[in-house]
DNA sequence: CAAATAGTTTAGCCTTGGCTAACAATCATT
DNA sequence: AATGATTGTTAGCCAAGGCTAAACTATTTG
């Protein structure tokens, strides 16, 4: 019904909020929306989990289930317990009461992490954001961020540190 | 002990990975990263729910159970659901079997997360992104965005718009 | 090496946000 | 006005992700 996608019409009117208020989407497109954010909630604590498992061990040597409680904010009690759901989940290995290492598919989840908070952080800062806000904005925003998007956001960057 | 929000070396090294691999953050500031996005999490459903009741409100002249269920992606059940905790919350008024009518403060949350939403959508294509994926990144992206970097957006927005 | 301290796990509780199935109300059509 | 279709509600289930308290293990230190 709506031709969102098109060409915006070469005579923008108020040019502050053109297309703003536009109808709504078409209904399956709103619910598509709506679902990649759901799918996005499901993966993105794991993920933040992953990249900072592989975070301490790159830098710290080791990753303790203290260490992530303490960089988290959560207790040691729910700490453990995604432990256990890391592991179910293949991503990570743990003998009880020893430190964490992360399997070939946590490695690999946690470059990929890595990689796109980067990209994420990294742009914030090219557009003029400061550090802090940054690093803040990065940490949620990066799980909703497409491969489409980010590239975008890699090409902005590489413009505005070359000049 | 590091100092992540001072001005960045005036010569940096390899400008690719610059300040990318840098230490981990300082405890606090880490826990605050995670801390600001799981507050946002609590919030980020009921503002989705606000602005799209306001949304079919202004659209469609009132907001049904049934439709949102539809956009949304969810059960008729789910939605009954969240209309009492949006009730109890103060940001609704219903009638049982009625349409859906946002409070003064439901208003507010609306107009706000609409604002936000435009701000932020506008910005990614203004960015380069095609209207589709920006659409859906947006939906996300949304709930995790300074109002500085909200700021910082709306100015990159009407300088592209301006040229 | 024994005791104290620090780190980890388990048990059990809670809220949120999904679901299905059954029931209730409203609305549209004859 | 009766009936069937649509819409809304309730009950009861589940998983995720928090918490505290208590038990257990490992490490450090006297
Ligand atoms: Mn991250
Ligand atoms: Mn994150
Ligand atoms: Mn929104
Ligand atoms: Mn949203």
């Amino acid at each position: 019904m709506s031709d969102n996608d098109k060409a915006l019409p070469p005579t923008a009117k108020s040019l502050k909020k053109s297309y703003c208020n536009d109808a709504l989407p078409p209904i399956e497109e709103h619910t598509r929306q709506y679902e990649t954010v759901r799918n996005a909630h499901e993966t993105e604590l794991i993920e933040d989990y992953v990249e900072l498992i592989g975070d301490l061990i790159s830098h710290r040597g080791e990753a303790r289930a203290a260490d992530i409680a303490s960089r988290m904010g959560v207790s040691q009690a729910t700490v453990s317990k995604m432990i256990r759901r890391l592991n179910e989940l293949g991503l990570v290995t743990s003998k009880p009461y020893r430190s964490l290492f992360l399997t070939a598919e946590g490695q690999k989840m946690a470059e990929t992490s890595r990689a796109r908070h980067d990209i994420v952080l990294h742009f914030l800062r090219a557009l003029g954001v400061n550090d802090h806000t940054a690093r803040i904005d990065a940490e949620g925003m990066e799980h909703h961020v497409s491969n489409e998007t980010l590239a975008i956001m890699q090409r902005f960057i590489d413009e505005q540190t070359k000049r």
